[in-house]
DNA sequence: TTTAGTCTTATAATCAGACAAATCGGCACA
DNA sequence: TGTGCCGATTTGTCTGATTATAAGACTAAA
């Protein structure tokens, strides 16, 4: 009776990005649409979308609910509102890009393969350097999570698969907090929040990426992936920031080579 | 007649970030005062802040204003609102940290300490990187808008100055184009914005302590980081991204080391 | 004692309609 | 040519009512 619980959900992983912010009711349902419709380009920068009393005729919301719509997606720069002049989407120079919802929005219009490859160039550029700053100036406490880290995912390789999956989800967990633990290191909030925003984007992407490829392949690269983790360990270990820094960047280009393989795999 | 027109107002810079979104007329009001208040910690994360009914009655002003600004807040993560519950204060990691507004507020409650090292450790990360990318795979247009920039600051740092105020603000702006031609040759969007976000809190962020010295410091140590910049750039047209990112990293330590000296001064 | 259901209540969510304020474009006039 | 006024348009703000939802207390059953 108290046995066979709560798991129902468990797979359940819901389709949005993570650190969207949740909307609910009938404004959620007006942001979400106005938002991919903005983002998707339905009106170009500069146009004016339809005026508020037009809108709740069309949406079937009453003003209060399409004005409140506007704020949200005011805030994230996507549109602005004057009187008399009615509401017009910013030039896409104003969009949060670096704002989680924003970036949903990018990839529910489909925009996948433009923020792939700005993704990757994000992490190429800083993953790098965080590798450096860790190796210069991480605690000792940053130090004994990056050894662990390094533990686990070594067990985590070496240990072979009871269930394909199960594996590769630990697999990905593991490298995840390898990275995370480089990057609390450096001590950055601001950081931080990139990370977990490019993070998330990225893990979106590429499974979207691996299931449009049917799951046929196999993670490939496992070997090279792990021991340039391997060199990034270890010359962190030996406080030598160059050479972390150039491992981690061979790293990221190795991950930058296996998305473009998939993408071309995609479109043969 | 037609003459002195509009100079005015030329010197009122604005007092705000650069990229704040621009909120009109009560709802403007509202959110400024609710967005200062509430990074400013008035309300711990987790607690309650007032309900709708009341805020109207403190404010003065109607419950749609409130909402509204509600929404904005929500939008950026500062706050969550759910029936019954009220609306209360977002956990700080929900906070939308790279967010324009966010920082203005974060600066208006004076958390400036903390936020200028947190910006210096983002370019300490961020712009080795930039170079090493640039220097890599910057292409011929890039690498054009790269030179033009160097020659433009070469050309300000040896002209004398007709005026010390005016000296520095050429300065500034050809030191901003220099860091902004590499960056654009990395192509990423999202790295441009990240950019845009960091240099213009920055700038307000040093202005803030300058003027808090009193404007008595001369701009010391240019001599130092003129040759640091001509070494980037040296090592960039000599295609050597390990020594160009290593004179960028050198760079970012000096502005990290005359910032710290600014808050040492101020507070002897 | 615990658990599942039900009721009450607080609060936000939504709706409807009115009036105010700001902006734009055209028009008359200097 | 420019300047100021005027009307039209659209968002901005206010008010009040109704609905939906979640939390907490209470109750009844296991």
């Amino acid at each position: 009776m108290s046995n066979i619980v709560k798991p129902l959900f468990a797979v359940r992983k819901s389709d949005n990005l993570a650190g969207v912010i949740e909307v609910r009711g009938i404004l959620g349902v007006a942001v979400a649409e106005l938002g991919a419709r903005i983002v998707g380009g339905t009106w170009a920068p500069g146009e004016a979308i339809p005026k508020e009393s037009d809108l709740c005729d069309d949406m079937g919301v009453s003003r209060s609910v399409v004005r409140e719509a506007f704020r949200i997606l005011g805030a994230k720069g996507l549109i602005r509102s004057r009187t008399s002049d009615g509401t017009r989407v910013q030039p896409r120079s104003e969009w949060r890009l670096l704002d989680p919802d924003v970036m949903d929005w990018r990839i529910k219009a489909g925009d996948t393969n433009a923020l792939l490859h700005d993704l990757m160039k994000v992490r190429l550029v800083l993953e790098p350097g965080v590798v450096h700053t860790a190796t210069l100036m991480a605690s000792d406490g940053a130090r004994d999570r990056i050894r662990r880290a390094w533990a686990i995912k070594q067990h985590v390789y070496r240990t072979p698969d009871p269930d394909y999956a199960e594996r590769r989800r630990r697999f990905i967990s593991a490298d995840l907090e390898f990275h995370r633990a480089f990057l609390a290191s450096v001590e950055s909030d601001l950081l931080v929040q990139l990370f977990a925003v490019i993070e998330a984007a990225l893990s979106l992407l590429l499974d979207m990426q691996m299931s449009a490829r049917g799951y046929t392949t196999q993670m490939i690269g496992m070997e090279e992936s792990q021991e340039l983790h391997e060199a990034v360990f270890v010359q962190f270990e030996r406080r030598d920031p160059v050479a972390a820094e150039a491992a981690m960047r061979r790293l990221i280009e190795l991950a930058i080579r296996d998305a473009n393989d998939g993408f071309k795999q995609r479109a043969p």
